[in-house]
DNA sequence: CGAGGCCTTGACCGCGGTCAATGCCCGTGG
DNA sequence: CCACGGGCATTGACCGCGGTCAAGGCCTCG
């Protein structure tokens, strides 16, 4: 099976749009596999690809004090992107790493773009896309801002139980926006 | 003056529009007025309206626990609109409120939605509206996550020092994510 | 003038932070 | 094959930020 399927069922579900734009948007994307623990995309460069997990699993984080934070967390069907670099064109200050063996469809940002002179449907598709990921952004911040560390965990449990299972809790602890130490915690007492 | 050419030249700014799309939009906008702490959108309704602050001053809330909780401040120039509900066409658990006398132009979002059909670089100008205050909201959920609720106020005050002016501090205290006791003894301890 | 809203202040407490010690698992080399 | 070292997770001791509850001062407006 064509490896890039999964991105186009994805997209489609999102938003249909026509053969043509799909033939060119087909174009443009680069199947590649990273290994484990592997570097996607560096920290200081400027963003300028969308990445799609087909799978294995990755992961976005950045510096902070010297700590490493994570920011998401991407299984097969999910997009990746460092959007705070690749909206605004400054340098990132964020990392995408694989956390293990994995493939994924990178697209470059650009050509991308000039597509959507041509294909109106794949500005609309980006647009929707845009959308749902600035909803999602809202409701991680009012769940950071009025759950508790343990009310945020329960929720990531059965949201993504699979999660738990297939990443250190270091990074799942950042990713709550806690530490290592306060997960253990948390974790300790339902036992 | 047309009391709607701010919003022209705010959108101008952000991406050019033909004469003939700008045409078509201005055809939508209505000018409202509000009176102090009147509300502009009630819980509970599905938003389908978009709005920009003409004059005056706005904000989003919701009840948290009984409580009003501030999302979001508009000032003269910026746009106001509840993203959660409208981008998810759910019925909204957030009101949009007048704090003080204020005009706003209100742009209904199913005929914008359907002038993206006809005038594909309004819906590029859309697209960029939504990215920016994705990106927007990135930020502002790093700065709730790391920076403590003293940082956070020394930040507002820097970046917007007007607000602490006009806005009550019950209001404000909540928008940082902290209660009015709090806030009041952080600016206690400046002094 | 009195009532009510807003802000401040004091007393107290609990969540989640740091630091440090310990346990556990696993990969590597003698 | 075992010994060792390093990374990850857990646990204990301690602490400070920001929460709640309640009292008191100060405006504004009827």
């Amino acid at each position: 099976m064509n490896p890039i399927k999964p991105l186009l069922i994805f997209l489609h579900h999102l938003h249909p749009i026509s053969t043509e734009t799909e033939a060119d948007l087909l174009g443009l994307c680069r199947l590649k596999t990273y290994g484990k623990n592997e570097e996607i995309q560096a920290i200081g460069a400027t963003c300028r690809t969308i990445y799609f997990m087909v799978s294995g699993v990755g992961r976005i984080y950045y510096l902070k004090d010297g700590k490493e934070v994570t920011e998401y967390f991407a299984f097969p069907n999910d997009l990746i992107v460092r959007a705070e670099s690749l909206f605004t064109q400054l340098p990132s200050k964020k990392a995408i790493q694989a956390l293990e063996d994995s493939e994924v469809v990178a697209i470059p940002a650009d050509p991308l773009f000039k597509l959507f002179e041509k294909h109106h449907d794949l500005e609309r598709l980006f647009r929707l896309l845009v959308q749902n990921a600035y909803v999602e952004t809202l409701r991680r911040l009012e769940n950071i801002q009025f759950l508790t560390a343990e009310e945020r965990y329960e929720k990531l449990i059965d949201e993504k139980p699979e999660l738990i299972q297939k990443i250190p809790l270091k990074h799942v602890a950042s990713f709550l926006g806690i530490t290592q130490v306060s997960l253990s915690r948390i974790r300790g007492q339902k036992r």
